[in-house]
DNA sequence: TGTCAAATGACAACATGCTGACGTAGATCG
DNA sequence: CGATCTACGTCAGCATGTTGTCATTTGACA
């Protein structure tokens, strides 16, 4: 039998698929005359909130994906001159990964074009839903975060 | 000056691109028994859903992929015995896909590990939240999906 | 303090997505 | 009917993610 909660779950997986590949490519476009990519500005966001830096893994833990792929991404952002690798007085080998200057130039663009697009798509949703909205997406990365 | 509204969508944002990856993830453990993958129970529920089969652009169009990454994916299911080509009577070269005895099966398998997957990640959600969060995700799609 | 499990860097293999380019089949319209 | 535009298959290159393995460093605990 299809229950209609069941079908109404399956739904809504299918269109988090669907819409997380339309938003990687808004990303993409919105961010391509930076020099940026959504796997970029994703590390450049994290660093940026943090204050003291923050090592590889620790970067992964907070986006959720493996350290091979965020180590991949900073390696080349440091070649780019967007981070750099500073000596980590609390571990010998794992260094922290600090924003440059051009790094810092690149996140306060990133923020020039990321602030009227999110308010260009969220001018006709009351604050309400989207805080509804994140509240369940919440609730079920926690439930499939172990 | 960073409004509410706004770090309430990015905020938002960012959580999807975390609860995509869970999901891909919670799919590929629950389905890995069955020989499938993520990228595969899409395909074979976009044909399971059709009553006369699909082309490849077609359920690249229904994904809303490229229509090489789900020809792809078929080439590699066809191979494995899950998928065939069938001639299309109202096309010469575009042929339709189908699922083989061995797709079928699959797919009733994948539906009797899905099923109680979705009723137990669901049971504590009321499916008025389901459905408010499934129309935010959709107007968004709609908002993006030019 | 010595030992051992966990965390980290480094490298490799692989899966899944994208775009671009090319030639051909289909569809549309003068 | 013929020209032309679009759709499709195919191949290639690339970006981004995964897992696995191995050696080394950290850190915790007997």
């Amino acid at each position: 039998m299809h229950s209609p909660k069941r079908m109404l779950f399956l739904d809504l997986v299918l269109s988090i698929f669907r819409l997380n590949g339309l938003l990687i490519a808004e990303g993409d476009d919105m961010t391509e005359a930076l020099g940026l990519t959504s796997a970029r500005w994703k590390v450049i966001g994290v660093i940026a909130l943090s204050n003291s830096g923050l090592t590889v893994p620790g970067i992964a833990r907070v986006l959720g994906q493996s350290r091979q792929a965020v180590q991949r991404i900073t390696d080349v952002m440091v070649t780019d001159g967007l981070l750099s690798y500073q000596p980590n007085p609390k571990h010998k080998r794992s260094v922290l990964v600090v924003l440059t200057e051009e790094g810092k130039t690149a996140y306060k663009d990133l923020r020039d074009v990321q602030d009227p697009w999110a308010i260009e798509n969220t001018e006709d949703i009351p604050s309400e839903e989207l805080d509804a909205g994140l509240r369940l997406v919440r609730r079920l990365i926690q439930k499939f975060d172990k």
